[in-house]
DNA sequence: TTTT
DNA sequence: TTTT
């Protein structure tokens, strides 16, 4: 039967977007982003940050690659996958990630200065322009991805 | 800064839910839940299930004990956590898990015989009855998960 | 600036899809659908229904129209939207509504007779078939509705 | 049966928050709320703005007349309310609010000179103070709000 | 006007 | 390991 799968995160990316091209053509980009939470244990104020392992494709992949950088604060909507590899030892291991659906740059203007502030979604048609609504279209989400 | 780290997932329990009790006296349960989603690919129907690690605490844990099952329809709420644990070789590895913060059955009464349909959330006050709104407060969520 | 808009809803439609054709060959869909709420007050068992009002357009609405009907539980994803119109009196009245970007049925398949159990979206490419995925693209939700 | 009627907003205040002390002594506070959708039109990029009517009630009102000002960014997490009221002339009226079940600001530290970022939320245990975590429980949210 |  |  049909489900939900959705996950919507606003953080901090941790590092610059990391875009490789598969063969085929198609662009994956993926970054960690760090989401914190405050709370108070003991009288003392704890901070708690988990880290998150993003993952674009396609369209997507290409507009975040140019305009999201480390440090960025950004909305994130997708869905968890969680995906077997193995690792330079041939040890099966197990990752979860989130590949997004679409995002939104947060923060003021200034950050994100080559662009504008819009929503980028992962199933739109028109192709991404500087200073116009990005919308991008992928049409295969499935493709393996070696990393 | 802070952020927001959320996951929604409407699926079906995999297995009934198990039930540890930890030293100290919290009670945390867990279960698999499967989110499928159905696409077209060259033609053929294909369908494709995720699992999730659905860990709950303290109140929300007694609760889900009691009235969910296998094979049951869920609303889930919760945030992504990823944890490190040592496997019996003393190998380091890491598992994502959603931890529910809320929850609300969802299908026909009949599959939930001895209960209310009601939502079931982790940051309320009285103490879950039969035949009456189910509210549960957890007061630490933050206690070690040894498995 | 940008910002985020979005309403998650689970809940059983009040009436069967109402469509219009507009002027242009646009459909549009809309029904009220019921979210329920149980709690406890002093001691007895109150349910609060709240209403919303449903609005699906171009192939949205189509597929909708078809597969959705009075009773039905359904998950439905989208933003609010508050218009101004004028009732017969030429009163200037506000009404609110979320606009539906996606939608996926809830509940047992024979609830959904003729149609697979499936996810539709407002933002993807190819058209409605019975025993298929269904993907929609409407390209302009910024049409007047007449009502 | 039950129901999911969730709300998730990432916005601008349009106004300072109001605040009011109903009888009885609770406290309820409400704003505008502005989320911004940008998008292209005959190459014309257009912005488009939907304002929400955001309501708080008890301690989450105390924290957000506290730290939320005209002009901050805010997540906000809620549920749709729609009530009937009769305005001067005894006409009446709908309108559709979001009762807010938890906030986080958003934006650069600055931006909340003398608040902490953190969570707020409307179902938890301690009183607000500052540079602690905020965590507030409201137990009547079914009041009558004359406004 | 739904559902349990 | 769920569900259709």
């Amino acid at each position: 039967m049909s489900g939900i799968n959705k996950v919507i995160l606003v953080g901090h990316l941790g590092k610059d977007p990391e875009v490789r091209h598969l063969d085929g053509g198609v662009t994956v980009a993926s970054f960690p982003l760090a989401t914190s939470e405050t709370y108070n244990k003991d009288g003392k104020r704890v901070e708690q940050t988990e880290w998150h392992n993003i993952v674009l494709w396609r369209g997507l992949a290409e507009v975040a690659s140019k305009y999201l950088q480390k440090g960025k604060l950004v909305y994130i909507e997708g869905k968890l996958r969680t995906r077997s590899f193995e690792d330079k030892e041939k040890v099966k291991k197990y990752v979860t990630e989130i590949v997004a659906e679409n995002f939104t740059m947060l923060g003021r203007k200034s950050d994100f200065e080559q662009s504008p502030s819009t929503t980028l979604s992962s199933s739109q048609h028109t192709e991404p322009k500087i200073d116009d609504e990005f919308t991008i279209h992928p049409s295969d989400e499935n493709g393996d991805l070696p990393f």
